[in-house]
DNA sequence: CGGACTATACTTAGGGG
DNA sequence: ACCCCTAAGTATAGTCC
């Protein structure tokens, strides 16, 4: 009856070892949110378990990778800052390398929001059905438009012209992420074509990443 | 005097929340390695914290990003299954760079650990200044290395070729890594320069992104 | 198998040195 | 600041349904 002090080794039985890891994943995660809370520190945990059907990423994918990713900014540049002068050669295309990726990385995210957005524009799927975390930076991504878009209608007010309407703003903004206005319910008449074209025009993006122009070496 | 149930808001106060943050980090991490030696999963924790000079990774920065590039081809999959017609090049634009930053990942990896084992035969540094970590993906390759090294000695064993010497097997390998044979301790005469030649050799791989080949798409 | 329960083990807030 | 202590609060092993 008397509940016994658990050995630290695995857990031979199945079902009980199941039973132990979803109460203790459970557990885990919730310790992981409150340190977040109290703390405001961005902590990421990642669970590539067997027993669920995808891996268990806490808070949500993209923090994980962010985390991820600023981790290993440093790491390449402490590495680099401590490079001797016959090793920086191989040091600078291991950095270039990675920023490639990176900026890669960042552009297949921009490509995969752009789709969401165009799906939910031609109605092939519907905001409540997005997940959650990609919600969280669609919103974002808005915001940031919004944002840009406002500064820009007050530009062309300060400038007072005549032609600056609404649509032709948001087709002129220098920002490169392009989407409709959804607060504009009324002056959307053609506003999907236009969009479409602007995804259009943002696929033809160059997507090779850059030769890195690194010559062979002298030992 | 009675201690009372925490909040789970910010904690205001600086030193309380950061002796909050130490104590629970603690116990976050001691959580996460109960879980992966009672349950034997793959569990990788990150925290970002301002308190600690570098970011925590646990168990490893390596079982960390294997987490993330395992658990991000499941997702560039599962993305592709679901794909219908007409967003299917977009979805592949993403699968293709996905795949080659990681081929690019890899080849840094390869870089990285080359530098290692240059540094060691050179006596800039010694194999026990190595990270465990590193030394751990060392010493995978050189498994690796040795098994196909073996398998070679095989055959020309089988072709009962005279000039065949264990060096000649060393720089004809097929196999892209290459490395001295640790254990012959006694011919290494003049081996310190044929690795340095096949590490510069080595380096005049293409590091560049295969142009993707995506032509523009009708919508 | 998957919840719900509960006694017990563990974690940790708060306080003192 | 740090470590240590202890009681209060929490997680979870084992059990039942």
């Amino acid at each position: 009856m008397t509940r016994q002090k658990v050995k630290m080794v695995y857990i031979e039985n199945e079902s009980s070892r199941k039973s132990t890891y979803k109460k203790r994943k459970s557990g885990i995660l919730k310790k992981a949110y409150e340190l977040a809370t109290l703390c405001d520190v961005p902590i990421a945990v990642m669970i590539d378990s067997p027993y669920d059907l995808s891996p268990e990423m806490w808070p949500s994918r993209e923090a994980v990778e962010h985390v991820v990713s600023e981790w290993n900014k440093l790491s390449v540049m402490e590495k680099t800052k401590k490079m001797v002068n016959q090793e920086t050669f191989l040091q600078q295309r291991i950095f270039k390398s990675n920023e490639s990726w990176k900026k890669m990385w960042k552009e297949n995210k921009e490509l995969e929001m752009k789709e969401v957005m165009f799906d939910c524009l031609s109605g092939k799927t519907s905001v409540t059905r997005t997940k959650k975390s990609d919600l969280r930076d669609f919103n974002c991504v808005i915001e940031q438009y919004l944002k840009d878009l406002n500064r820009r209608v007050e530009i062309l007010k300060n400038h007072d012209s005549s032609s600056s309407s609404a649509a032709d703003v948001a087709t002129t903004t220098t920002h490169d992420i392009n989407m409709p206005r959804f607060e504009t319910g009324s002056s959307s008449a053609g506003f999907y074509d236009r969009i479409r074209d602007q995804i259009e025009n943002s696929l033809n993006v160059k997507h090779n990443v850059k030769d890195l122009d690194l010559n062979k070496k002298q030992w």
